[in-house]
DNA sequence: ATAAATATGATACAGGTGTATCAAATAAAT
DNA sequence: ATTTATTTGATACACCTGTATCATATTTAT
């Protein structure tokens, strides 16, 4: 037998240049060449693992929501007051936190690309509505929300702020601060809340 | 002397084609030869109002605004509650409200396509922020807002849920309901205002 | 050493892009 | 009828795009 290089691992190699060049160029950026190039193999090479383009984007489109629902998982299993937590939880899934790889800014990118690219977004598969969803059912089971609350109106409008505020970051580059965002999901969360019966946040 | 075409609506018109190709095709369907063809001129003469794509973008871009700055002045007039005369300002402000233009989706288009285009986005030049701030000073003056409110960071977060609502019922074509859309915003302005002494929104 | 997997790099196709130029036709004003 | 603004339509340049092919090399296992 012959070389037998691991695919799977150079599959991930080559989205993790994807990766890199939609956080510096943007969707118009990541042709294959760009791609090929940032990996530093070959046109010829890419192509060996990713027969289309859009094959080689829907993976790394994976990668990156598995990246997302990894940090997720980490959070929840963390040992913090569960205010804290959800907090944290929620502010690291928004660009401009983690300055290393910024899943939070290519999964936007990747969200904004899908309306003029076929078929219309699936939010099921979004890691940030998945987070948004158990967030706030993690909130119901522990009785922390406000009486007469409605879960699914609650959840859409927690979905469309976090959003919001990962579409305004990202859009302001280094002037936008991540201290009043983090503050305007205090603000939010609190305001969803009982009110305090203690210290909250 | 000659033809004396009113320069002026003429490229109007060519931004409006851009406007319609922007809706149907998005960012990247807006070529010049697309734009053209949709206005019904030649490419000639398209170079004949517009040097540059950049230059017919931003052009169209500020008609756009401008559009949706009209409206929000003649809601701001109308005779209606308070309430209920910010909510539907703010409702009109998101797509897939008036199916007819469609200035928001446009709007956001073109909020999107500034990342990767050069400079910042600006938005002192959102007629969406504009319109939050209007709002916002507006409940403040009519002593609707609840006390110790902060004044900035409610702003910010009603214009960044404004955004991701606008977003999510941009992507989701059809399936997204405005009714819940509303419902949202009716319960984020309930939220921020004073308690109720009598029937609200 | 041999065989198979992997990678190169070059070439090619067909199509798109923004910008540019320009002689000729068309239209409306004087 | 003549002047001048407008528009046409064609051509051109230089560049980028995704996809395709393929002989040649390189590597790694047996």
């Amino acid at each position: 037998m012959p070389k037998l290089i691991d695919h799977e691992s150079k599959k991930l190699d080559i989205a993790h240049a994807a990766w890199k060049i939609l956080l510096k160029e943007g969707m118009e950026g990541a042709s294959v060449r760009n791609i090929a190039k940032e990996a530093g193999i070959t046109l010829g090479a890419l192509r060996y693992y990713f027969t289309t383009q859009e094959e080689l984007l829907a993976y790394t489109e994976d990668l990156v929501h598995a990246n997302l629902a990894e940090r997720t998982t980490e959070l929840f299993m963390a040992d913090l007051p569960p205010q804290e937590k959800v907090l944290k939880l929620l502010a690291g899934l928004l660009p401009e936190n983690g300055e290393g790889d910024s899943a939070p800014e290519a999964r936007l990118i990747f969200k904004l690309h899908s309306k003029y690219s076929g078929k219309a977004y699936d939010r099921g598969r979004d890691s940030v509505y998945q987070a948004v969803k158990s967030v706030m059912s993690n909130l119901v089971m522990l009785n922390l929300l406000k009486k007469d609350t409605d879960l699914s109106l609650e959840t859409d409008r927690l979905y469309g702020l976090m959003d919001g505020l990962a579409l305004n970051s990202m859009l302001q580059g280094a002037e936008g601060n991540p201290e009043k965002t983090r503050g305007i999901l205090e603000t939010h969360l609190k305001a969803i809340s009982k009110e305090p019966s203690g210290g909250q946040y």
